[in-house]
DNA sequence: TTGTACGCGTTATCAT
DNA sequence: ATGATAACGCGTACAA
């Protein structure tokens, strides 16, 4: 009858194939749907995997195949409400596919990072997908060799087993302070990311050609250092009050630089957007739902992410990669208006 | 010399051992230090080793020893700032006994769930980590036959296999409701979580345990239903207010459900806590940059993750594990005082 | 200490 | 259509 058996322990192909009466070959066919057997042989199998509850190992199938359907995917945290989309973009898009993703984070260093893909190597995955990463171009070319290897965040030299997808941060940047020079801002602070990372370096251009196309001119006096965490958020404001310069908007590398910012200016009995604008980056999915809404440039990194996935497993079959460009839009929410009547802050500079 | 060479796609351990002219089983006893060797022939293979840059195949290794020192990690939903601190720990603590977790979501689906589970079984993982789970316990006890499982979140009949780490949410939500009732507030309102959600059915327990031992009685007209998302704090909290019901504050089922809450109470010019108190559950890393920062029950996230991994692994040597129970506390930041003077809303209870 | 031979659970290449 | 048989790359008793 249907009387699963008591699921015992490792269930092998060979014994089900005894059970069903038939070679280990004729299983292994009906598992794989690659040739056509016989209805009752057929029968008979399914029958013998049903009632011993029988999965076949992955392993030993991998080895067998010299394929995993496995994808590493290499992030720097995975603790992160930016990194966790591309993340969820990723697995949904692997999905379908058959491939399954195994998600390894290199903590924002570069040692780990090349271990972590040294290892995926090992675990012979068919692709690896890099969230940004800090590795150089050679070392990933050279990597590549191995495995396909897809890039998020990063321009590169495209090869027959390696993919860049860039994302355009100077174009982003320079909207988000565009529009708070239309607003009427004149006097625009700028919270950077780490000098170590291309994007942040990418979003303080932005930010000055905005200026300089504007005739403001860039003050260097009116940028700090953040880390792109809520903590350098806080700490880069501070700084920026304790220079006593003079400021009627902030734009912030990322959101989570934002919120930071955002509570320093709250602390201080500031308004938000009244007395100070401020401007995120990123539109990670917390931010329509911030007090108040962050106003932000928004990345599809969810879509992003699935991309990226879509990219990889082209790149494993070798077929060719259409790398299109992922279109950054301002979201203007409630975080920014026009400066406030009143200069809320003592101006050293003017 | 130390010339490395052009990695060859796949280097064997049967090409290492002819290079350095000993037998396979040699390279395998250095490769895991099984036994002692002369120095001279470790020597050989170590410089063949570095010269091939050979990684060892981790599939065929796993498949001869029985172990692939992988952990299944079962996640609902890989994007959320609180499974994601409990991956983080995972993660971190798994690192050092050497195990690689695999990060799977279910996406909230049972089925999926399921499926997921016995996909880990098909990859022979060493162990399963599952963050809370809606499997009924007599197929976890079922599986937990065929690989030692963990449960966070839940109270299981622990087995020599299978160990669940239940959370004290009925302390917590009583010790937050307690918390707003010695501020002065005896209008409480409550917003749920999923009814699905056992983590969510205790915390409304806690919430009216602390009602009741104030002798303020429980009073279904003031609790809502949410969904552990920002989207369902922001209904839950319009829903309220349509009811026209008092409260001065408002105790939530989690952090998300807070920042949606709070969001509800900005739009509407309440302030908080002045005019509104606001208690989330879970303690995110974020809310304490939330502005103001939020009054919240804390979970050690991060601890219990590595906490799971050290049981996982404990349960795989057939170690005895022993299960602490995590404590709750309190974390009082600035979304709560006392009621303000004027009632703000309509009441048409009282 | 070192080498030989077999097994791990499949897939794939042959014949039949 | 089906069944032997040989890989796949490594660990490990067993023997030497």
């Amino acid at each position: 009858m249907a009387t699963t058996e008591p699921t015992s322990p490792s269930v092998t192909l060979e014994e089900i194939a005894r059970v069903a009466g038939v070679s280990p070959s004729t299983v292994s066919r009906i598992l794989n749907g690659t040739v056509r057997v016989s209805p009752a042989k057929r029968e008979a199998v399914e029958q013998a995997i049903a009632q011993f509850n029988y999965r076949p190992n992955v392993l030993a199938r991998s080895l067998a195949s010299g394929k995993t359907n496995t994808i590493g995917v290499l992030t720097q945290t995975i603790a992160s409400p930016f990194y966790a989309e591309w993340l969820r973009g990723i697995e949904d898009a692997l999905y379908e596919p058959g491939f399954t993703p195994v998600f390894v984070s290199s903590r924002w260093n570069v040692t780990e990072e090349c271990s972590r893909i040294e290892q995926f190597i090992a675990r012979r995955v068919d692709g690896i997908i890099i969230l940004h990463g800090q590795l150089d171009e050679s070392r990933l070319e050279e990597f590549s060799r191995q495995t396909p290897i897809v890039v998020l965040g990063r321009s590169l030299e495209d090869g027959p087993t390696l993919a860049g997808f860039p994302i355009d941060n100077v174009q982003g940047a320079f909207d988000a302070t565009r529009h708070l020079i239309a607003e009427g801002h004149r006097k625009i602070a700028f919270i950077a990311g780490p000098t170590s990372h291309t994007d942040a370096l990418e979003r303080l251009v932005g930010y000055r050609m905005a200026l300089e196309e504007a005739g403001i001119g860039f003050d260097a006096i009116r940028v700090e250092q953040g880390d792109f965490l809520e903590a350098g958020g806080v700490a880069a404001m501070e700084r920026l009050f304790e220079r006593g310069v003079g400021f009627t908007a902030v734009f912030c590398a990322n959101d989570q630089t934002a919120y930071g910012a955002r509570l320093v200016l709250h602390r201080r009995g500031l308004r938000v957007p009244e007395d100070i604008s401020i401007v995120g980056f990123d539109d990670v999915p917390t931010s329509q739902y911030a007090t108040p809404p962050l106003t932000t440039v928004r990345q599809p990194i969810y879509d992003i992410g699935r991309q990226a996935a879509g990219a990889i497993v082209r790149l494993i079959r070798k077929e060719p990669v259409t790398l299109s460009a992922f279109p950054l839009s301002l979201i203007v929410r409630e975080t920014t208006c026009a400066p406030g009547r009143v200069e809320p802050i003592v101006d050293f500079t003017s």
